[in-house]
DNA sequence: TTGAGTGCAAAAGCTTTGCATTCGT
DNA sequence: ACGAATGCAAAGCTTTTGCACTCAA
């Protein structure tokens, strides 16, 4: 018998977010909307620094502040998760599916591994020891595929 | 059937440290034999900081420095390993062991999760996409049982 | 119009570095 | 005696804070 797990995808969606910051009441400046941009099918995990960078040229008056401010809230309004698999600076993920991640420990690149691991859930150790799980996520490192050429 | 897995258990034992110390070298001062004595079945999940102050009393010129210096020299012979669990500030772990963590999201607490997960590693997925993986922890984020009560 | 957002500068917190002195071997 | 380790101060980075100005609603 096959058993089929769903996963509900949520990706950062320009509309969708510019709506929820529309009932959060939060205002659409020039500056948020150019970080949507840069969000939007972004899977590299940006830093500050990164996206900060990207903008510059376009932005000139981009501040770093203002990127941290907005990444804040898209943190607050469940638009991002941060990622905790590089201890010198803040990578952010813009897909809020429950997914995992893989470090190359060669070139250092993070990509997602989209797959389902709920099984480690049922431990018998974690349901024992652990009065409740908000959530869990795994962080592999090694070599990626590109690096092993 | 019952399946048994064997756990290799590497704990931080001061006399073994003492030699391997021995061996690469190194040399044995009092502030590195105070902070071995800090790390030996320390299960707190320590920072440079709370070592640091557990020593002040019993070592007044004891610095900041030494404790990272020290910390970083047990990293790179193995007695220790670096938690990617608090993007703050680095937590080091005497059991470097293959285990996972939980952090209560209520009080802060890091404790072990000394389960066996290799099964993640069978996943479809992550042999597909990733060349080699040198290893992989997972990160258990939610509520303890002392804070649930 | 009005208060949330922006952006500059300054500060804070963790970690690293430089270097003279100390001390284990 | 030699060279690694220590410890102080300074610097480096990421992130946060204060505050006057701007601008989206």
């Amino acid at each position: 018998m096959l058993s089929t797990t769903f996963f509900e995808v949520k990706m950062f969606e320009i509309a969708k977010v510019i709506s929820k910051c529309r009932k959060a009441g939060l205002k659409l400046t020039p500056q948020r909307l150019a970080i949507f941009k840069i969000l939007e099918n972004n899977t590299s995990h940006p830093t500050v620094e990164s996206i900060y960078n990207s903008l510059r040229k376009d932005y000139p008056t981009m501040s770093l502040t203002t990127v941290y401010n907005t990444l804040e809230t898209l943190f607050k309004i469940g638009e991002v998760v941060k990622l905790d698999i590089d201890s010198d600076k803040a990578h952010f993920d813009p897909n809020t599916s429950p997914h995992h991640h893989f470090l190359c420990t060669h070139c250092g690149k993070i990509e997602d591994v989209m797959a389902d691991f709920s099984e480690v859930l049922h431990n018998e150790t974690v349901k024992e020891k652990l009065f409740k799980i908000q959530d869990y996520n795994i962080n592999f490192r090694g070599i990626c595929l590109v690096c092993s050429r």
